[in-house]
RNA sequence: GGAGAGGUGUCUGAGUGGUCGAAAGAGCACGCCUGGAAAGUGUGUAUACUCCAAAAGGGUAUCGAGGGUUCGAAUCCCUCCCUCUCCGCCA
């Protein structure tokens, strides 16, 4: 959520970030600027008379303590002629209403609000679909395969490493169930990413796979995106979407010193997505699954390091891709394919030899402050004021879509390649 | 799930209608003391919003959350949430 404040001092730059993003109700920059100098007048207005109040409901007190109580009694009934003190019952009618009128305001105000996406960083393309995403970068080289090479599902069947009927059967579509060297593949990736992620800095940490409506709403998942994630009712909870939910929450309503930023923390959970409405040829196999495994790399910075920050952090995912002997390319997000809360975003997608096209495996994006306004996520800057610090966040990596590209572009007619790094984990060469 | 207790500042913890944003202690920060440290000692130590061109300085709100009673609520009443203890169940 953008800061009010903000909105109110950069008028002409929200407008023109906003287009960017191809925001389409500009009007709703002005319409919130007016409501909230409506509702700061309300509220000055509302103090002066709570302070007449407080002031007089003061004097009696004072009154009664020294035991002067018919003065006091005056007062109340507003018959006293006290210089300076208006009828009390006058005030706490105003009161009243003015404060009504206030939380009016203040609903309307936030609702206004929450539609407003997160400003794009100056460097975001304009653009509307993913065909306008920018590649910053191609690396490796696209394996040639024969032309009898196999899709993953195809491979994933033939050497018995998952069975997507099975996970039919005991749970629906969109929930695979792993087994053997595929089970262990899966483990074995995790491991490494986990390990990789330690090395550059990230602390692990294990999280709840549920979370609350407060934590849901700090990282900006509702009420924007409810549809989107598994619901709990009877307990109503959510299932997390990215472990970026609860290892972002774990700081929500903190102020770090901020010698103890940039905080990094690594997490390997599952993710459940609902994935409403996304069917069709490009959803097979491993492509797009409701339930999947991700390591995530979350880091609250100083606002001042933070796009320095997001290159570390996508040098970190295209280490790991490296590493796995990938192809890849980066892709900074235009304005209109970025998610509604980042300011900046770098897809990382694998080239899956097979299939003959670009999966994503990898979203690294920085949120400046719009998610840490609504953690109420801050530090204590130099001189000593609080001041919201910036998230950010990635995958490193989300393992369906490896895991198929791995299989399809190491296949061989000996079998899968398992690549040199994963092997210390697998403890096997070949599949 | 049943019974009970309780939620106060960074922490411990006092506070049952007024001078309480809140005692006291601990912690922390800065200073004094010291050769240096400890001890001792002094000062300070919440957050948000808002008024003022800014600073200085005001104001309002916040003692789990929301509502109510009252001139006035941490304190009384109602609703909800959460935590702890015991019992039951259980990986």
């Amino acid at each position: 959520m953008l800061q009010v404040s903000y909105i109110r001092d950069n008028r002409e730059q929200v407008l023109e970030r906003l287009a960017v993003k191809n925001f389409k109700q500009p009007e709703l920059v002005d319409e919130i600027i007016e409501l909230d100098s409506k509702l700061r007048s309300t509220k000055t207005y509302l103090e002066k008379i709570q302070m007449q109040v407080n002031t007089t409901s003061k004097l009696i007190g004072e009154l009664m303590r020294s035991g002067k109580k018919e003065e006091a009694e005056a007062i109340k009934s507003g018959t006293a002629d006290v210089p300076g003190i208006t009828d009390l019952k006058t005030l706490k009618d105003i009161a009243k209403e003015e404060g009504d009128n206030l939380v009016a305001l203040e609903e309307e105000l936030y609702q206004k609000l929450v539609l407003l996406p997160n400003l794009p960083h100056s460097s975001v393309p304009k653009g509307l679909t993913p065909e306008d995403n920018e590649v910053v970068l191609e690396h490796g080289e696209k394996p040639e395969l024969p032309a009898d090479a196999l899709p993953h599902w195809e491979l994933a069947a033939k050497y018995g490493l998952i069975d997507f009927e099975l996970g039919v059967k005991i749970t629906g579509a969109g929930f695979p169930v792993y087994k053997g060297k595929g089970a262990k593949l899966q483990r074995a990736l995790i491991n490494y990413f986990i390990d990789e992620a330690e090395k550059a800095g990230y602390s692990e940490v294990s999280v709840p796979l549920m979370v609350n409506e407060a934590s849901g709403f700090g990282t900006s998942q509702l009420p924007d995106k409810e549809g989107q994630m598994y619901h709990v009712g009877i307990d109503n909870l959510y299932l997390i979407p990215t472990a970026e939910v609860p290892i972002t929450n774990l700081y929500r309503e903190v102020i770090l010193k901020e010698d103890q930023l940039p905080v990094r923390n690594c997490g390997h959970t599952p993710c459940f997505r609902r994935e409403a409405g996304s069917y069709g040829a490009h959803v097979r196999g491993l492509n797009r699954l409701h339930q999947f495994d991700k390591v995530e790399i979350v880091t609250i910075a100083h606002p001042d390091k933070s796009y320095e920050i997001l290159e570390l952090m996508s040098n970190h995912v295209q280490g790991l891709l490296k590493n796995l002997g990938l192809p890849y390319r980066v892709l900074r997000l235009c304005g209109g394919d970025m998610g509604f809360g980042s300011a900046l975003t770098y897809d990382m997608e694998t080239w899956s030899a097979a299939q003959q096209r670009w999966l994503e495996v990898s979203s690294v994006s920085n949120f400046e402050t719009f998610q840490s306004n609504r953690l109420k996520l801050r530090f204590r800057n130099a001189e000593g004021k609080t001041q919201l610090a910036h998230t950010l966040n990635g995958s490193a990596l989300a393992l369906p879509r490896i895991v198929a590209t791995l299989l399809e572009n190491n296949q061989t007619e000996q079998g899968i390649k398992v690549p040199e790094v994963l092997v210390p984990y697998t403890k096997f060469e070949w599949i």
